[in-house]
RNA sequence: GCCCGGAUGGCGUAAUCGGUAAACGCGGUGGACUCAAAAUCCAUUGCUCGAAAGGGCGUGCGGGUUCGAGUCCCGCUCCGGGCACCA
């Protein structure tokens, strides 16, 4: 397609000058308001995909719209560049993961300048870094005093593919893992964890607050998952003083408890298990630890409750009657207390194994009379349960809560589904954990003075389900920070979301040396005014950066007052190709590269404006080659439209004459008329852009910009005066500014002589004023169907219009001679005449 | 199963407070310019009946509220996403 401009020349240019103007190097002493706009830091992948130019564009599109805003605004990059693809590349190609990341950072970064995104360079922090991983190590280490990490043993979610263990928000609902897709396994290892649980209530609460998606954070919710009820104790019939704890959200249904069930995996089985009951129950117990997440893939309500009777009793507290204790695969040893009291009456999995397993069900819910199912799990009032007989839901719940704890056999209690972050991975390219093990002295920290703890170059990458560093018997052999003797390093790493669990803090002030950041430099700027990015982090990423928030204020490295990291946040919709969504693990299907070597950056990034609403979807298909082609187009309009000598007067452009032969309707005597309504379309579209942009609708924005230059082309040849026109051509190029930066800044240039700087200029200001016309259309209705349109003042009082739809031959016709019966009048928009029929 | 979103021309989509449905663009059609093509510019383009004037229909489906519904209410269908034995 022939351009109207040397489109790589202009780019390349503007470019480098935004590099050397230093205009996106912000500093804490600036004297303007400081505004935060972050992009989610990427992985590098190598050149950028359509996902990141859509990404970047929004966020490149935020600073430079607030910088012309006023506004001293910090926007900084980095890159996530610990992972799992670097070290299978690793173990492919003998290329060392530190090379290969360096280099695919390279490439993205020049991907990035090529988009024409602008940052402070000065604060590129890469997670890889000896001087980040330093300060990660020094978290961990405080959150290991705080008894925020600990290691523990417990069930865990092992990637074949991957070769490491995962977090459970890396396991996927049908139990495969969220990278690789390989299905993940359960193994007992010991492993470290970031006691993530502790702040559930508080990660729960604050969410409240926060301007964020609510899919988001409803998402969010769900996975923390709070639960209130009670816990309470069973006494063991056969064991008096012996009891099974268990968790209920439903203590109203207590009369109702027929049996109860301990999860396989619980502690107290085997002692409760009676020997002629040993056969069934370790053999089921042995099928639930090979099966566990799988197998319940597909349709989840469907499972078989398969369960084994303990020939152990417990004791209902209300009734005192004793009830059988099963063990069975649909109790979870990882929730509540691994044991629950079971109501097949009122809950749905229980009445399933009730039947399955022919046990007593006793109704302590009055169901509605249509209610001929099983389980009624809805609210209604108590029978069959003595003293809470009469009582609704409730009230029952307080009343049996208050009961257990007067008794001393329970109290109020809240669970979350929410579990402790597993961060170790048997992996080598990610950050070491600063630990090491010694014989007498236990688990003893690195000390400080030696951080970072740098994994070694020389290292054997094979996939062998042990990290990689176990095999390095330099690494692994040290000696006791506290007792000197021999002492073996930990060999495993953090996980990667570690590391952007405080990115953003450190871009603050990437310059310190003695700590992680200065305070006070994260006051100046925290917490982010604007994060940017993909939906697929709705719970992973942002949960942790959360909780790492309020952890890090906790042990006094960040601000105490800083509870969340970021104020607002917009996720992006997903690039589709042909229904399946493109990620960096699917490959990237269209490279940017292409268009930037074509078409150039500023139709790519207004593709990515105008194709839809930001937040949504979109689809690449055949047709989006023509779209962007059409954006291109618009770009070249604009600067024949800025730039371009033009006929003065182009044939139908006399006097007084509208583009359709028309007479005007405001100036009689011609130019003026063209004029003030050249001007006030000027000011319809600040209003417009503006609007559009502090509300993420910027594919309405480039519209507007769009109608904007349509109108200027349209009363430029219906002779408005060079005046007004150049005012106009000014005011778009300042507009499309933070979409397109690098024509705006060449045409704003051309206009204004060397040195002017588009990106310098204040935002346009709308007068209020230009913002009516004084004559509009007003639409009148018979009926509510519209059948004539009018010219009217828009200052037109009611009986006036009214006056003169009802003088309209059209509308006359239309009512057939019938008296109106009613008139609506609101102008000057619309009348509508009722009549009867 | 539960919880969120969504459904508007041939296509991407717009309509911010219940008041002209389809702004803006893509594609199509016709024309100007050209030896010709590309590029550009102009006109036109929801469906349908009609020679025209003009009429009818039209925002997934069925009801309702209202002078008036893409927008609000009730009941569905389909699509997308999240959660899913969490007691």
């Amino acid at each position: 397609m022939a351009r109207a401009y040397d489109v790589q020349e202009i780019e390349r240019k503007w470019q480098g000058r935004w590099r050397e103007s230093a205009d996106y190097e912000v500093d804490d002493d600036d004297p303007r308001p400081h505004y935060y706009v972050l992009c989610m830091y990427p992985y590098p992948s190598g050149p950028a995909h359509q996902g990141h130019v859509r990404n970047y564009t929004f966020g490149d599109l935020m600073v430079r719209y607030r910088t012309m805003k006023g506004y001293a605004v910090l926007s900084p990059i980095g890159f996530d560049s610990f992972g799992l693809p670097a070290e299978n590349a690793a173990i492919a190609t003998g290329i060392h993961p530190r090379t290969f990341t360096d280099q695919r950072i390279e490439e993205l970064r020049e991907s990035l300048v090529s988009l024409g995104a602008v940052y402070d360079w000065r604060r590129e922090v890469r997670s890889h870094d000896p001087a980040y991983i330093r300060w990660t190590q020094f978290i961990f280490k405080r959150f290991l005093e705080a008894g925020l990490a600990y290691r523990g043993a417990a069930l865990v979610n092992w990637c074949p593919g991957c070769q490491t263990v995962l977090a459970n928000e890396q396991v996927l609902a049908d139990g495969s893992c969220e990278r690789s897709g390989d299905e993940v396994e359960k193994r007992s290892l010991e492993q470290w964890f970031f006691r993530i649980t502790a702040y559930a209530d508080e990660l729960l609460r604050d969410l409240d607050a926060l301007d964020w998606p609510e899919r988001v954070k409803v998402m969010q919710r769900n996975w923390i998952g709070r639960s209130e009820g009670a816990e309470l104790d069973l006494e063991v019939y056969e064991h008096p003083g012996k009891a099974v704890r268990v968790f209920t959200t439903r203590p109203d249904t207590l009369f109702g408890m027929t049996y109860a069930v301990l999860a396989p995996e619980h502690p107290m089985v085997d002692e409760l298990t009676t020997p002629e009951n040993r056969g069934v129950v370790d053999a089921l117990r042995e099928s639930a630890r090979r099966s566990s997440e799988m197998e319940r893939t597909s349709v989840g309500s469907g499972l078989e409750k398969r369960g084994a009777f303990t020939g152990s009793m417990v004791l209902n507290p209300v009734t005192g009657k004793p009830v059988p204790l099963f063990i069975a695969d649909y109790v979870l040893m990882s929730y509540g207390t691994g044991a629950i009291m079971a109501v097949p009456a009122e809950d749905e999995r229980d009445w399933e194994f009730a039947q399955l397993h022919g046990l007593e069900i006793v109704r302590t819910v009055e169901a509605p009379s249509s209610f001929d199912g099983g389980a009624w799990t809805g609210d209604g009032i108590k029978i069959n349960s003595e003293w809470l007989n009469g009582l609704r839901t409730d009230e029952a719940i307080q009343r049996a809560i208050a009961w257990l704890e007067e008794h001393g056999v329970g109290k109020r209690s809240v669970k979350y589904r929410l579990r402790d972050w597993l961060v170790s991975r048997q992996r080598y390219w990610g950050c070491p954990i600063p630990v090491v093990y010694c014989g007498s002295c236990g688990i003893v920290p690195a000390p400080d003075e030696e951080l970072p703890i740098i994994a070694p170059d020389d290292v054997q990458l094979l996939q062998t389900g042990e990290s990689p560093l176990a095999s390095h018997q330099g690494f692994v052999h040290t000696t006791c920070p506290k007792c000197s003797a021999p002492a073996r390093r930990e060999t495993d790493t953090m996980d990667t979301f570690v590391d952007s669990s405080w990115y953003f803090l450190r871009f603050c002030d990437p310059w310190s040396i003695d700590k992680p950041f200065d305070q006070e430099a994260v006051e100046r700027w925290m917490p982010v005014d604007q994060y940017i990015g993909g939906i697929e982090h709705a719970i992973l990423h942002l949960l942790y950066a959360r909780f790492f928030t309020k952890a890090l204020a906790d042990v006094g490295i960040a601000p105490s007052g800083l509870r969340e990291p970021f104020s607002r946040l917009f996720t992006q919709g997903m690039i589709r190709l042909g229904g399946t969504k493109m990620s960096k693990s699917k490959g990237n299907l269209v490279a940017p590269q292409e268009y930037f070597r074509t078409v150039g950056a500023d139709a790519l990034r207004l593709y990515h404006l105008f194709v839809g609403p930001p937040a949504d979807d979109v689809d690449w298909s055949e047709q989006t080659g023509e779209l962007i082609e059409g954006c291109a187009r618009f770009l070249d309009r604009v600067w024949r439209l800025a730039l371009e000598e033009v006929p003065a007067t182009a044939p139908g452009a006399g006097a007084g004459v509208g583009s359709a032969g028309q007479p005007d309707p405001v100036g009689s005597a011609g130019q003026p008329g063209v004029d003030d309504q050249l001007k006030r379309a000027v000011h319809r579209a600040i209003a417009k852009v503006t609007d559009d942009l502090d509300r993420w609708s910027y594919n309405t924005a480039v519209a507007a910009c769009m109608e904007l230059a349509n109108a200027i082309s349209r009363y430029r040849r219906d002779g408005a005066a060079a005046r007004e026109i150049g005012k106009a051509i000014d005011a778009l190029v300042l507009l499309l500014a933070p979409m397109a930066p690098h024509l705006a800044s060449e045409v704003w240039e051309r206009r204004h002589g060397p040195g002017a700087m588009v990106h310098r200029e204040s935002w346009p200001i709308c007068d209020p004023e230009l913002l009516t016309d004084e004559r509009v259309t007003m639409v009148v209705q018979v009926n509510g169907k519209v059948r004539d349109r009018l010219e009217v003042n828009a200052s037109a009082a009611e009986e006036d219009v009214v006056r003169e739809a009802l003088a309209s031959a059209k509308v006359q016709e239309a009512l057939g001679g019938v008296a109106p019966r009613r008139i609506v009048a609101r102008p000057p928009r619309l009348v509508n005449i009722v009549v009867d029929r």
